[in-house]
DNA sequence: CTCCGATCGTGCGTAGACGCACGAATTCCA
DNA sequence: TGGAATTCGTGCGTCTACGCACGATCGGAG
């Protein structure tokens, strides 16, 4: 039987070893493994996206994505530029250096995907993500579910 | 088809939204979501971790850990004592206050954990529990094969 | 017994992930 | 149209995740 915590060290062990070694892998280029992160972001977005969607998108938050940004502006990587409509935003994207740079990342970052996907059978790969997606869903705060959160005092994990 | 960035975009999400969650719940009782984390695992340790063991069997950096357990200690949860018998080491324990706070931690965490389990379906969870740990497996430098890294240029994902 | 390499913890610096409180601009609706 | 609620970004503080360079200690090879 697996219970909640199992599963949470689970997925919590795998996160950040992927986050370790793409940190190592990226580290050579200069950037971190969430400035790759959000360059992707940005590159697979088609221009131009505000800060808040960006963070939406990298299922980060605003003020995150704001320091992120200053340091990746600052290296040229990024441009923010006011918005067109509204005042109140900026828009990010990527310079033409950005986007070199973030092809070159890509580059250097395929054996760690490849590595993770080699670990997984066939098929294995698509079950990983589906159910990885369920338990984002349900764990997002978006739509609190108007059944109160835990009906039954379920007992499933022992300490 | 499912890319191995897909895959890794999944993860962070995954990873990321029960971060919050924990956080904001335990936020409430003092403690973060990582501090909980290593309550757990002294608990779970049956007594007197090295604070390099514990760092491992909490997939974290030792350097991390110290920084932690000055914040704990200073909170009376935790205790730091010399190691008996190497001078270089430091043992770390509960103490009862910091026993009682993981038992409370414990039930106030319930809720997050079955509402994962409960977005997977019948032996959902046990699968995901096994394909993370393989991507662990993977990810982890341990053993880095003697054969390179990625031997045939496999073109799996594209930018 | 005496070095020398491996190991433990420390201290410092950088970067991310967040919450929260602001000011400014926008939207909506009465 | 005027004001309230909302939304965008900023600035600041805290905690975590590392890497790296130290000093101290341990352990084994000679």
């Amino acid at each position: 039987m697996t219970t909640g915590h199992e599963l949470a060290i689970a997925l919590r062990s795998a996160y950040l070893a992927l986050h370790r070694r793409s940190d190592a892998r990226f580290a050579r280029h200069g950037v971190t493994a969430d400035q790759f992160v959000l360059l992707a972001t940005l590159a697979r977005g088609g221009e131009a996206l505000t800060q808040r969607e960006l963070a939406h998108r990298m299922a980060s938050d605003p003020s995150t994505v704001r320091s992120m940004l200053i340091l990746l502006a600052a290296r040229g990587l990024v441009e923010r530029d006011a918005h067109p409509t509204d005042a109140r935003a900026r828009t990010v994207a990527l310079t033409a250096k950005g986007r070199h740079a973030y092809r070159r990342l890509w580059k250097a970052g395929e054996s760690i995907r490849a590595r993770a996907l080699g670990a997984l059978g066939p098929g294995e790969a698509e079950t990983l993500a589906r159910l990885l997606g369920q338990v984002t869903e349900a764990l997002n705060p978006e739509c609190v579910p108007i059944t109160r959160p835990t009906s039954s005092p379920s007992r499933k994990d022992e300490p």
